[in-house]
This record gives structure tokens, sequence and C-alpha cells, in this order.
DNA sequence: GACGCTTGTCATCAC
DNA sequence: AAGTGATGACAAGCG
């Protein structure tokens, strides 16, 4: 029962401040369910702030401070509410540039080509990827490089723009505001679930459009051929175009005539493969990608320079586009396979070309989604193929032409590569990737606190109050004299909680002082009095001048009994500052000295048992006395109790707060991670395409006439095989491979 | 005088 | 069982 009811209270306590600060929006069933202990712990966590024992072990246990959590460091209590605006300020979606650096830093590795080479940034893909291809002579690095440019440039609405050209002013305005508010809430991927859900239904449109006009495809090749090999036009030899099995390059074609052409173990190429599926989930990625993009580059203009609009200092997208291309160059031929230097005719014939108001050259327009029909289905399968495939030049004139298909995989990689998209859709619509869980810890190892309680967040464990800690950095001073108070307190005797011996220091104040107050809030006013400007509460007669309300009420009764008042005495000075300093006392210190209590409050509170016991022992004391002592021992206690309690509240709610900054910080990343896989995928998707259209190109039957791209389509078996089969069964089996990812997530 | 904030105090629970 | 801490609730005081 206990624990359930800590789970009750704290949990909707930090649930519901969780929900009003990041938004009422906020999926926080996905944190709940995300198998981040920190994330849990935000939410149901053990509350290191309010559940104190937890709270002394996270603390014992975590911190490694030893510093006890009861012991109330004002510095740090007051330090994080001076600086709660100051975190308030940056409560706000921003990417910090050194996030960005950080990317660089990371995926240089990745990319290491890309990311050496500034100046790959700007080169621009879009045809010229074909034009390398039939270049044989192009030198690999370079050709490839520029090929990832110009897709990078293509990617970027220069070639061909595949979302924001379906977009109107007002749709943008609409997403852009929309996106603004999902930032400022801290949500707002329903924003994107609307848009793609509606682009989807138009992809849906679009699609079945544009498989009725694949359908009545007027097929040049003219006579489906029973054979699913590739013949070479010119010697008539039949082969089946053959890809490694390490993938990474398709192999010398295998000739096996022998081959039926219904190998039904091949899989369709991904670009022949036109069912919706695929193409709704490009769509979906495309227009993700698109609002995205247009949202980074408002919301964060300097991360968005650097991540879209420096073509030189784009990283990312040379990275991503780079490194497929690096290994493009290998492996990768299409032998027999008759090119008839016809390689730039393949245009013409080219279903996808055709069907697509894309060129040879502008073979990155097929991704627009609205005419992208063949495409889009044949990329649809999210196939990373590129990658690992990319486009190779033999630099042999002839059988290189190097081609290669989209993916000599076919469908294994086309499941491989739907799980993975579904893993990403998952880890970014929860806001967090399990994959990158580490990663964010790393990136935001010191001020990351994705924890809820300080313990997790290395630098709050400097002290009891994280927050205050986390935000030390903007006063040196008070970090470091808060720390070391704190850890210092519990020789002190200033908490009552930790330090019952009271040191001599009390004593003597207390005595010259006529038992005023209790010592340990001085120490911890003066110890806040540094940046408080109120520094007369250093002195202990002041304390109570500005804060305590309640003790400079002297009970009436008490005071008339045991002290004379004021206007019937003496008028001098000293009178006024006895006056003065009454008034400062507490209304038990009022009632200690009425009832002549022969010891301080100081002493009746912060002394442990057994010397309070003893203490008692050696007076001789009525009942009255005793129970009054008691009393002021109870309250003295409780009155500390409920600072510490208040302060673990703040520190809670600061906690939550920075928690909450962390989280929507993770979240741009994470978006603007998503936006650059998908700006990624989609040049390797184009890349494949052009790929496929030349290979398909340059295919010659025996009369040396091209294939109709309308009766052909080129098809990927598993054993790396390319087989040209006719595109009616083509498509049969790209429909059925499309239905097994559905029925695997289900 | 109402209102918000701070602080002290009480009651209660848990350890 | 007593002592103590934690905490919600309340009240008083102040600006």
């Amino acid at each position: 029962m206990l624990s359930l009811k800590k789970y009750l209270t704290e949990g909707l306590l930090q649930f519901t401040i969780l929900l009003s600060l990041i938004g009422v929006r906020v999926d926080v069933d996905t944190y709940l369910t995300s198998q981040l202990p920190p994330l849990r712990e935000i939410i149901l966590g053990p509350s290191s702030a309010y559940t104190q024992t937890q709270f002394h072990n996270l603390r014992n246990t975590l911190d490694g401070y030893g510093i006890h959590p009861k012991s109330i460091d004002l510095d740090n209590y007051f330090t994080a509410r001076r600086l709660l605006s100051q975190v308030r300020a940056l409560d706000r979606f921003q990417v910090p540039t050194t996030e960005v650096n950080a990317w660089l830093v990371h995926r240089d590795p990745e990319g290491s080509v890309s990311g050496s080479q500034p100046s790959s940034a700007l080169a621009l893909e879009s045809s010229s990827g074909l034009q390398d291809v039939t270049g044989p002579d192009n030198g690999v690095r370079e050709s490839e490089t520029e090929q990832g440019f110009s897709e990078d440039l293509e990617d970027l609405g220069a070639v061909a723009p595949p979302v924001s050209g379906d977009l109107t002013k007002e749709d943008i305005d609409l997403i852009d505001i929309l996106w603004r508010q999902d930032i400022d809430l801290g949500a707002g991927r329903e924003i994107f679930d609307y848009s793609h859900r509606q682009k989807e239904q138009d992809v849906d449109k679009e699609l079945q459009d544009g498989a009725e006009q694949e359908d009545t495809w007027p097929g040049e090749g003219a006579e489906a051929l029973a054979r699913n090999l590739l013949v070479d036009g010119e010697t008539g030899e039949s082969f089946p175009a053959q890809f490694p099995a390490d993938i990474s390059s398709i192999t010398e074609a295998v000739p096996s005539e022998s081959e039926p052409p219904g190998l039904q173990n091949n899989l369709l190429s991904p670009l022949l493969t036109g069912t919706e599926s695929p193409f709704d989930l490009e769509q979906q990625w495309q227009d993700l990608m698109s609002i995205m993009e247009m949202q980074a580059m408002e919301v964060n203009t300097s991360t968005s320079e650097i991540l879209y609009n420096a073509p030189p200092g784009d990283p990312l997208s040379t990275n991503y586009s780079l490194a497929p291309n690096t290994p493009i160059n290998q492996n990768v031929s299409l032998h027999q396979a008759s090119l008839g230097g016809c390689s730039q005719d393949f245009s013409l014939f080219s279903p996808e070309v055709e069907s697509l108001p894309v060129a040879g050259s502008s073979t990155l327009l097929p991704l627009a989604p609205s005419n992208s029909t063949s495409l889009n289905s044949t990329f649809g399968s999210t196939n990373l193929a590129g990658l690992f495939f990319p486009p190779q030049l033999n630099g042999t004139a002839n059988d290189t032409a190097g081609p290669e298909l989209p993916d000599p995989l076919g469908g294994l990689l086309d499941e491989a590569m739907l799980d993975e998209i579904s893993l990403m859709d998952l880890a970014i619509e929860e806001g967090f990737n399990p994959v990158q869980a580490s990663q964010l810890e790393e990136e935001f190892d010191s001020d990351s606190g994705l924890s809820l309680d300080s313990s997790h967040s290395p630098s709050s464990l400097s002290s009891p109050e994280g927050s205050s800690s986390s935000s030390s950095s903007s006063s040196s001073s008070s970090s470091s004299s808060s720390s070391a108070s704190s850890s210092a307190s519990s020789s002190f005797s200033e908490e009552g909680a930790v330090g019952y011996s009271s040191d001599s220091e009390t004593l003597d104040l207390e005595e010259a002082e006529g038992a005023v107050g209790y010592q340990p809030e001085y120490s911890k006013f003066c110890r806040m009095s540094y940046q408080d400007p109120s520094q007369l509460s250093c002195l202990p007669y002041l304390e109570h001048v500005g804060h305590n309300h309640t003790y400079n009420m002297a009970p009436s009764a008490l005071d008339s009994a045991d002290l004379p008042p004021p206007s019937t005495v003496k008028k001098g000075s000293k009178e006024k500052q006895a006056d003065f300093l009454d008034k400062q006392m507490s209304r038990d210190e009022h009632r200690a000295r009425a009832m002549k209590i022969p010891f301080t409050n100081d002493k009746i509170i912060n002394l442990p048992v057994e010397e309070f016991n003893e203490l008692l022992s050696k007076y001789q004391l009525s009942e009255a006395q005793l129970s009054l002592i008691r009393d002021i021992r109870r309250r003295g206690k409780n009155k500390m109790a409920a600072q510490n309690c208040r302060k673990r509240k703040l520190d809670t709610i600061l906690n939550l707060e920075r928690d909450v900054e962390d989280l929507q910080r993770d979240k741009a990343r994470l978006l603007q991670e998503k936006v650059e896989f998908l700006r990624s995928l989609r040049q390797m998707k184009q890349k494949v395409q052009s790929l496929y259209q030349e290979v398909f190109g340059r295919l010659r039957d025996e009369n040396g006439r091209p294939y109709s791209p309308s009766q052909y389509a080129l098809q990927y078996a598993g054993d790396g095989s390319v087989l040209l089969i006719p595109r009616t069964l083509a498509d049969q089996q790209a429909r059925r491979q499309e239905r097994k990812p559905k029925d695997r997530r289900k």
C-alpha cells in the first residue's frame, strides 16, 4: 500500500507537472513504456525528491558524495530559484550549435570522405549519377562524390522537390505555425501524423492513378519475353544478372538459361514493386521530412544553415550521400548485358522515366509524391540497398556500365528496411531511440539530466540540489560555496537533522544574544546572503526582519507575564535594543524565557536525544517546563523538517523542469536526425532508381531492341542475381512481399 | 482589503 | 513505544 500510494502521489504529481510543462500532447505512455530507466523514474520514478528513503539511497549510492540528503543547503536553494528564470529562458526548442558540432564529430567517421571534404557538399547529383555511371572513365571517388553532391542539391529541392512542391504557401505557413506550437508545447508529432495521413490518402489516390498509368504504358519492347534472363543483344547470350552474395556488387551474370522466368525466390526490385504500402511509407517520410526541413530551417537558423543551407558545410547530408557512394564503384557490373552504347536511350523507354515527368537526368523527380507512382512504389519499400550496393562503374567500357540494380538482396533487405523504418518511426514518435539512448547520454552527459532525480545528472550530484548545482555555472562562487557547504553540512550543526551537536559557536551566539533563534538558520541565511541583497540576514538579530513573520509576534500573555511592557520601563537605547531583540525572538523562545527554561532553545532542539535527556536530568524542571521543552523541541525539528520538505519540493520541480528541457532538446535533436536519415534515404533511393533505369535501358533483346519498361522489370533474387521478368509477374511478387511486413507487424 | 508568498505549526504517517 | 523525519494542511504575517 505504501509503495502504491507513493506511486500514485509522486507519479501523478510529476506526471501532472510534466504534462503542464511539456504540453498536454506529450505522450507519456511512450516514456513509460520506454525502456530507459531514467525516463521511467521521471514519471513513476521512485522520486528521489519526494521519497526520502530512496532519495537517500540514490544519493548515497549514485552520487558517491555521501552528502546527507536532509541537509538544507540554502545556497543552492536560493541559487536554484534565482536561476530558475534563466533556466526557463532556455526552455525552448533549441538545438545548440554545439550539438550540431557534436554530430559532425560523431558522424565524421561514418562518412569520412564527406566530412573531410567540405566541397563535396556542394556537388550536384541530379542526373550526374547516370552520367557518372555511363562514364566508366570517371574517377571512382570523384564521380561518386559528385554524384552524391548532386543528389544533395536535388534533395534540397533543386531537382526534385518532393513534398514541398505539393505544399501551397498556405500549407507551409500552416505547417510552420503548427510546428512552432509543437515546439513550444514540446509535442506535436500529431501534426506530422495528421499531415502525412492526409498525404497518405492523397498518395493512395495517386498511387492508384499511377498504377493505372503504368498499366497502360505502351510497351516499346513489345513482345513479352518468357525468360527472365538477360540477353546480350549482340551475342544473343542469355544470362541472369547476378549480384554477389555479399551485396556489395553485381557480380558477373551467371549464364542460366535454364532458369525459369518465374523464379519465385527472386524478390522484386524495390523499383518495381508498385504496391501501396511502400509508397505510403515513402510518402509519409517525405512529407514529414519536408515539413521538418522547413521547420528546422526556421526554428533554428544556425542549425538549419549548417544542416541544410550551407552546402559545403553540410556534413550530414554529405556523409549520407557519400557514404553510399564510396562503395558504388566496386564490383557492380552486368556482364553480357548489351549496352549498345545506347545508355542514353534508356530514358526513352524507361517506365519510370516515361511515367514520370522525369528524364534520365532528372531521375530525382520521380520521388515527387504527386507523380512518382512507379518510382515511389518501387522505392517504397525503403530499401537502403543503395548504401550497400552503390552503383559502381567498372572502369571497363562495356560490361561495367556498372549498373547496379537497386537491391541485389531484394526483399530481404526490404523487410529489414521495413523493420528499420518502423523502428525509426517508433523511436522518433516516442522521442527516444533505444539505440540512441546511450548516445543521448553521452551527448547530454553533463547537462542531460534525463532522469528526474538529480542523482542521475553528474552535475547535480555535487549537491543535494541538482537543479541549483546544474545551474551553478552562472555563478561559480555559488556553486563552489554551495557544494562545499552542503558537503560540510554534516560536520556543522547547521542542519539540525544532521548535526545535533551544536557547536560552541552556536552556543556562544545564543548566549550572547539571549537564545535567539536557531543557529542553523543563521548559518543558512548567512550562506545565502552572498547573493541575497539582504545580507543583513547574516546578522542573527536581523534574521527575522524580513522573513520571520511569526516569531516577531510575541505572545502577549507570556510577554506581559514575564517581560515588563517596554513603555512602562526604561526608554533608553538599551531598552529599545532589548525590545528589538525580543521581537526577534520566536514564540517558543518567549515561552521558554517566560517559563524560565534554563537552557537555550537551540540546545533543546538540536541536541541528540541522549544529551537532551541528560540535560533535562541536570535540572529540576516542573511538568509545565518539561512539556514546553518537548514542544519546543518538536516544533523546532518540525520547522526544519518543513524547510527541508519545501526545499525538496522546489528541487523536484526544478529537476522536472530541467528534465523537460532536456527531453525537448532530445526531441529536437532526434527530429533533425530523422530529417537527415530521410534525406539520405531519399538520396539513396534516387541513386538506386537512376541505376536501375540505366541498367534496364542498356538491356537488349535478341534483336538488339530495348526492353519495354512497361512489360519487363528487373528483379533481384536473394542470392544476388538479377533477373529480367515480365512486369506482371514482378508486380504480383511485389504485392506478395509487401503483405509480409504488414502481417509481421501485426 | 484582497491576494500571493513565506514561514511556522499541527496532525498524521512511516520508519 | 518513543523519537524522528516527511508532508499535507492551515494560519499568520508581510508586501
